[in-house]
RNA sequence: GCUCCGAUAGUGUAGCACGGCCAAUCAUGUCAGACUCUCACUCUGACGACUGGGGUUCAAAUCCCCAUCGGAGCACCA
């Protein structure tokens, strides 16, 4: 077959291995997506989805790529000032850089002209109901009075919405779909809404009380915006059926869609951007980089690589189905980039003092990197700090080697003493002896944050020199040096 | 309750549009071993799945039906 026919044999070899990760695309033109995040807090591991999928379809196809901030709620999801910096900011470092950026709340008159074109078309109308008075006739399929107001009427109600002549609750914009359609989420929805607190942006402010909401401000803005394939969560799949009668109204042609089930990380269980904030307001965390916090910036402090973060999601493909993950694999991922780079260093956290006896102070040599020549010289006189669960389960008696030191005998376990007993290293390959770790007592202080609570200890010098960096901490693992100052070194916890 | 959607190893995923190349891919995980002056890395090996039941067919992970389980929407939130 090979001999006569290798083209089949390539052809049935690039079958079995379709594209990993992300299906690909059936395009019929340009593309055009759009990550649309409200900007209420900054974004999280599950935004960095959005704007990974989002980003490699458009890069891959050559499309084009748009971030809208869709800050329509002023009041129950309100946008925090921050945030819409803070998405650009991460957008970017995930190479996500967006072609063009979009505020919602900045285009609010855009969408008052669509509406009242619909009033027009009759497609819209302005009801009174009360809300629980709407739900009763909604579920019975019935149409509430207002629905069948001429168009005229209509437009001088909406007028009044604009200028503020209604107060909160009092009238809404619907959409007229099919009060029985089978579906009762699709039945009239609400378009606009009265909101009278002020926008947090100064541009906006108080400047409109009729807000649009998600579907209806969505439905127009990816029309304007030429949006052709829409990649959202599951959630709102129903979205598309409702936005689809603004569609049909204006004669537009609704974009493609795909959507992706909800996704849970174990590691941080279900945790809301609002019970977030409010965890950190009441000081729980310590910011929304905290090491505990699901969010990008916390990863970017912990040393996450966003090519890490990105294969990550990517391979996570499109699945409809909800899924629960661990960042185990995200781990994985990144340890693979960091290991071959990573400068190495002793850190004993929980530290024990160790008495030597015999030992004549010394210099000892360690290389850098495991793959590297450079080496790192630790000054040591008669004491040493090791780790207190390494001397938990040490035995009077037991021959151990200090790494890249010496060979010592346990003498006594409190107060922990030792003789020195040679530099060989056949005791350990011979007798199996343990290596652990050390540090200088006049070493730096080291303070780790980690997700799941603070190590301090003592590190070696020479961690001060590797600032910003991700460095890995022998026999515990990888950290990224956060800050050095008088006080200590400060470093954040990657991962093991 | 009404309306949609989904289900492949512990986890995530490929395969499903067009049934046979599938005793099912890859990654991660776990365990064992090799290497190593780290419990890291690397390498080797092992473990482990088509939700269940019917049907169609020579042939079903793939098509059809039912059941079960899971999820989403039914907001003047996004």
């Amino acid at each position: 077959m090979n001999s006569i026919a290798p083209e089949l044999i390539a052809e049935l070899k690039e079958k079995k291995e379709p594209d990993k990760g992300l299906p690909p695309l059936e395009l019929k033109g340009a593309l055009v997506m759009r990550f649309a995040p409200n900007p209420n807090g900054p974004p999280t591991i599950g935004s960095a989805r959005g704007i990974v999928v989002n980003s490699e379809y458009t890069k891959k196809y050559h499309g084009k790529l748009i971030i809208r901030f869709d800050d329509t709620d002023p009041a129950t999801k309100r946008p925090m000032l921050e945030a819409y910096d803070w998405y650009l900011d991460d957008c970017e470092w995930l190479g996500a850089k967006p072609d063009e950026v979009i505020i919602a709340s900045d285009r609010i008159a855009k969408y008052y002209e669509v509406a009242e074109q619909l009033i027009k078309k009759g497609g819209a109308y302005v009801c009174f109901c009360e809300q629980e008075e709407f739900k009763a006739l909604k579920d019975a399929k019935k149409a509430c009075p207002h629905r069948e107001e001429a168009a005229e009427k209509n437009l001088g109600f909406w007028k009044k919405m604009l200028s503020g002549e209604y107060e909160e609750q009092e009238a809404v914009l619907r959409i007229k779909t099919d009060i029985t359609h089978k579906d009762p989420a699709i039945r009239d929805w609400v378009a606009f809404r009265i909101i009278r607190t002020p926008h947090p942006r100064p541009q906006v402010g108080d400047k409109y009380v009729a807000w649009p909401l998600l579907d209806f401000e969505g439905a127009v803005e990816d029309h304007l915006l030429g949006t052709t394939l829409i990649i959202r969560g599951k959630d709102l799949t129903d979205s598309e059926t409702r936005q689809r009668y603004v569609y049909k109204y204006m004669g537009w042609t609704y974009p493609e869609t795909m959507h992706w089930g909800r996704v849970q990380i174990h590691e941080f269980g279900k945790l809301s951007t609002s019970g977030l904030k409010k965890a950190i307001a009441e000081g729980t965390y310590t910011g929304w980089d905290d090491p505990r916090v699901p969010t990008i910036r916390a990863l970017r402090r912990r040393g996450i690589r966003a090519e890490a973060l990105r294969k990550f999601m990517i391979d996570l493909g499109l699945g409809e189905t909800d899924i629960s993950l661990s960042l185990d694999t995200l781990y994985a991922e990144n340890r693979k980039l960091i290991d071959p780079i990573a400068n190495r260093y002793f850190f004993v956290w929980n530290p024990v003092e160790l008495e030597i006896e015999g030992a004549e102070p010394k210099v000892a040599k360690a290389p850098l990197h495991p793959a590297k020549k450079e080496l790192r010289e630790i000054p040591v006189g008669t004491k040493v700090l090791v780790c207190q669960s390494d001397v938990d389960i040490l035995k009077e008696g037991e021959r151990l080697r200090l790494k890249d030191l010496y060979n010592i005998e346990i003498t006594g376990i409190s107060p922990l003493r030792a003789k020195f007993i040679g530099t060989d290293m056949d005791l350990v390959k011979k007798e199996k002896a343990r290596i652990i770790h050390w540090a200088p007592p006049d070493g730096l202080k080291v303070r780790v944050l980690s997700p799941d609570g603070e190590y301090t200890g003592i590190g070696e010098r020479g961690i001060e020199k590797e600032l910003d960096k991700v460095v890995q901490f022998e026999r515990f693992g990888f950290v990224r040096i956060d800050s050095v100052s008088d006080v200590g070194v400060v470093a954040y916890f990657t991962h093991k």
